[in-house]
DNA sequence: TATTGTTATACTCTATAACTATA
DNA sequence: TATAGTTATAGAGTATAACAATA
């Protein structure tokens, strides 16, 4: 009666079932460990990619992280409302805004980094290092 | 300027992320190869499921879907006015009902599991029949 | 007392169209 | 003419609480 006695069978023979389920899975201890730091899957992967790349535009964010750029702007209000973010010029256009961290939004990230390369570890406990890296090899052939 | 000059090498590094975005690529093709059946992805996961588990409850397609049992109302609610499911009175147990599908949804399925199986060979075309096998089988090792 | 299915509802995420300022 | 950022808004997906019928 319970959820083993279920033939998934047909599903559980295709990728994009079974990269969902795995993404469903790691998201939800994701969002149990990041409480503590009060963010979001998305707000971690826009405050990293800030980090590695200070001064980096939304419209670039959006083309990496597969954003729609209206969804970014409160997504952004939220971060700067945190005062976890600077907004500065553009150094050449001037359309466009510098994004970078301030100080409280760098403190924050070099503790959320490491606690999410952790989680990672943890959500996938039944992999070695090594698999884990070839798994995330050919993932990146699918979407890269 | 573009994409591929921006550092998304910590996010790169996490399974979580890469299971998403492969996730969301792969979902791309899904929904415009399956538009020609009025499919959402979690449409086709109910019906392949109760194809392959015909008199199953709604409960445990919950459980094995990780869906909320409110949202699944709806949802066969919609496959129900397409006539394509059909719910018979559970034999043992009098609160549930037995799903299983029409001959009409029969006959779509039969057309949309090829369908959606090929979807995924050309979504992963970088891959070989084995990477593909052994992709599979890392993610599962996650989530199972 | 617990569980199945359901209703109502709220919250979040995602998507589209239209506007401004600049390139 | 095209692009960056923004506003407003509609739609889809996801969540909780509460209820009736049955186990």
């Amino acid at each position: 009666m319970g959820a083993a006695a279920v033939d998934g069978g047909f599903l559980r023979g295709l990728v994009g079932y079974n990269a969902r389920r795995a993404g469903v899975s790691i998201l939800g201890l994701f969002k149990e460990r990041m409480q503590v730091f009060d963010l979001q899957p998305v707000d971690f992967s826009v405050l990293s990619l800030i980090r590695h790349n200070p001064g980096i535009t939304a419209r670039a964010i959006c083309d990496e992280l597969n954003l729609m750029a209206p969804n970014l702007v409160r997504l952004m209000a939220r971060l700067d409302e945190r005062a976890l973010v600077r907004r500065q010029p553009h150094p050449t256009d001037g359309r466009a805004w510098g994004l970078s961290l301030t100080p409280e939004g760098e403190r924050l990230m070099s503790q959320a980094e490491p606690a999410a390369a952790q989680l990672e570890v943890d959500a996938t406990a039944d992999l070695n290092d090594e698999e884990r890296a070839q798994l995330i090899r050919l993932l990146q052939r699918i979407y890269l």
